[in-house]
DNA sequence: ACCCTTGATGTAAGCGCTTACATCCTCTTC
DNA sequence: GAAGAGGATGTAAGCGCTTACATCAAGGGT
């Protein structure tokens, strides 16, 4: 057990600079409340000591921690990235840091990953989709903790949400495909248990289909996790059947990667002999080849009204608003007529 | 402002299943110290008040967290994301919890995220790379919080790191390219300022240069962000040379992506006009078309390792150890001989 | 000159939790 | 059946900080 110096306290600082912890405090907190001449001497015991308030006695004493907590599903791939990103930038703005913990898509973690955000005194919340047990939102509720829900849009839930709909945008993206001429399609979905934005998206297809008399047996639908690899063994197998679909929708981006990349390896041409969609527009939509026809997400723009809602709802105990923000569809090379 | 019932406490729990707050505090911590009829008593009050642990209050008097934190440069696109999870997933099972922060490159932001992160108590910090202003590693050795490094290996270097030689892998690479027969390189750079890794791959690309008896007049480098469009743009420029380089060695895979999506743009056939590489072995090299010749980081052996190194520094005082992990060389399509 | 205001600083009471120590009870054991 | 051991529980002292309130000094107005 190494001896290890334990770090200098208010009351260090206080003794050094010949101040009350009061006084310490005050510098800290609120300048303006202490003179000039008193100011430096703390901040220069401050310095001297490498001070650092502790955060647990700051929490206690005050009730607030500036913090919030975001549970995104992965780190993984880039689904999240950016909004993410905006969502801190636009917190650090406020003055509120962001804590991140990422579930890997499962239910238990996540719920684990919202306990222990909320015991290390987030002051808000911000999760991913509607989707989790009512016991969740009940414990929320109990810990006074304002909760934001992103990446979907839901009139009648709970939770305020600033998201898109994914089912309206994955029907209109399945319009475009259906006005190309398809007429068998083939869908990889994420797995749709626990995920109302995959379940979502997977209605609108359907919808669409349905709207357009397409028969059952020529809507093939394949569930797998949100991974390259999983993509390209997804379109294989749907390419096995007979006849083939000569479209295939993907619940996202990495999805339609991995089926990009396989239909390559498959000699296949995208879009002549079979063309191939995302969903979320993120940065590899315009790298791989040909560039993926997809629905572009406000990322940004989502992450940044996310941050502002739920600073308001915590410092004005605001009970928040949802917003419905645009995703368009993004035309691009990997969706053409079907091969005659 | 609303009335917002504030959480039940440690109190409250007690008073409902008639015991003192130590019983309760025991049937969290250490069950097996309290007899079973008074802990089912003590656990149906806490479901049944919505009760968690006031976290300030915990660590205020266990002076501990169980929590590590970890900054990265970047969230927006995957290079630190699987590295970052595997950290994580090793975290928790050890009983930790990860929070990440992101510094977005700027050396100003990750030292306020660097404190307010130990301010948070976090009982370990990850950090990436070792530049960075000395007063930051004088404010975590007072402050007593054991920090480890990744994604760079230096002996000499303070703190204990896991990580690998970027100096030696992009030599060896840029030697790779050499034996190809190219004898003008185009070099894009992540800014070097307060990143060694950037430093250190460049070096390595120097050395082989030098070694190989290049002339610094065929060798031209190109400094920009860690970007797609900025590797895009970077790339044109170099192009604009003339005698153009023959093949373009990218500081990363992000930037060699960009790279690669100009060189179509410019019409140019990769490899056979320009060879181009990139470094870290992320998803996207084996995406993009042709398939990126890359250093393969071992992205997630040097989470899990770091997340070992580090629980061990925290929980026995541990003055941790440096390891140097292999980076090893993958030869895909985007590297070939030069044009004749 | 005196009283009052005003602003700077000090005093001390918690915030919710853990834990060393004290206490109490229930079995053993002789 | 009394003494003692040992396990279950209670008591209370902090952990480091913020903040309401008390105190004090210095001007300003009369």
């Amino acid at each position: 057990m190494a001896t290890q110096r334990s770090a200098p306290t208010l009351n260090d600082v206080a003794r050094l600079a010949g101040v009350s912890t009061a006084t310490v405090s005050r510098c800290l907190n609120s300048p303006d409340r202490v003179v000039e001449s008193t100011r430096t001497r703390v901040m220069s015991a401050v310095r001297d000591l490498g001070y650092s308030p502790n955060f647990g006695g700051r929490v206690l004493a005050a009730k607030r921690t500036h913090t919030i907590g975001a549970i995104i599903p992965t780190m993984e791939n880039a689904i999240f990235a950016r909004g993410v990103q905006a969502f801190q930038e636009e917190l650090r703005a406020h003055g509120y840091t962001l804590l991140v913990a990422s579930s890997s898509y499962r239910a238990d973690i996540e719920e684990e990953q919202i306990r222990s955000l909320v015991a290390r005194g987030a002051d808000g919340l911000m999760l991913i989709g509607h989707d989790r047990d009512p016991s969740i939102y009940r414990f929320l509720e109990t810990q006074g903790v304002p909760t934001l829900v992103t990446w979907s849009h839901a009139q009648e839930s709970g939770l305020p949400s600033v998201g898109f709909d994914n089912r309206k945008s994955m029907r209109a993206l399945t319009e475009r495909v259906l006005e190309f001429g398809h007429t068998r399609l083939g869908v990889i979905s994420a797995e749709t248990a626990g995920n109302d934005r995959a379940r979502l998206r997977l209605m609108g297809i359907k919808d669409a289909a349905a709207a357009a008399g397409i028969a059952a047996e020529d809507l093939a639908i394949v569930e797998t996790v949100y991974e390259i690899d999983a993509g390209a063994r997804a379109f294989e197998s749907l390419m096995a059947a007979s006849p083939r679909p000569t479209a295939v929708l993907c619940g996202n981006d990495v999805l339609a990667a991995g089926a990009l990349r396989q239909a390559r390896l498959m000699g296949l041409d995208v879009p002549r002999d079979v063309s191939i969609t995302g969903f979320d527009d993120i940065e590899i939509a315009r790298i791989v080849v040909p560039a993926l026809t997809t629905v572009h997400v406000p990322h940004r723009e989502m992450g940044a009204n996310a941050a502002r809602q739920l600073v308001d709802m915590v410092e004005n105990a605001s009970p928040g608003t949802t917003v419905e923000l645009e995703a368009r569809i993004c035309l691009r090379d990997s969706l053409g007529p079907p091969p005659r």
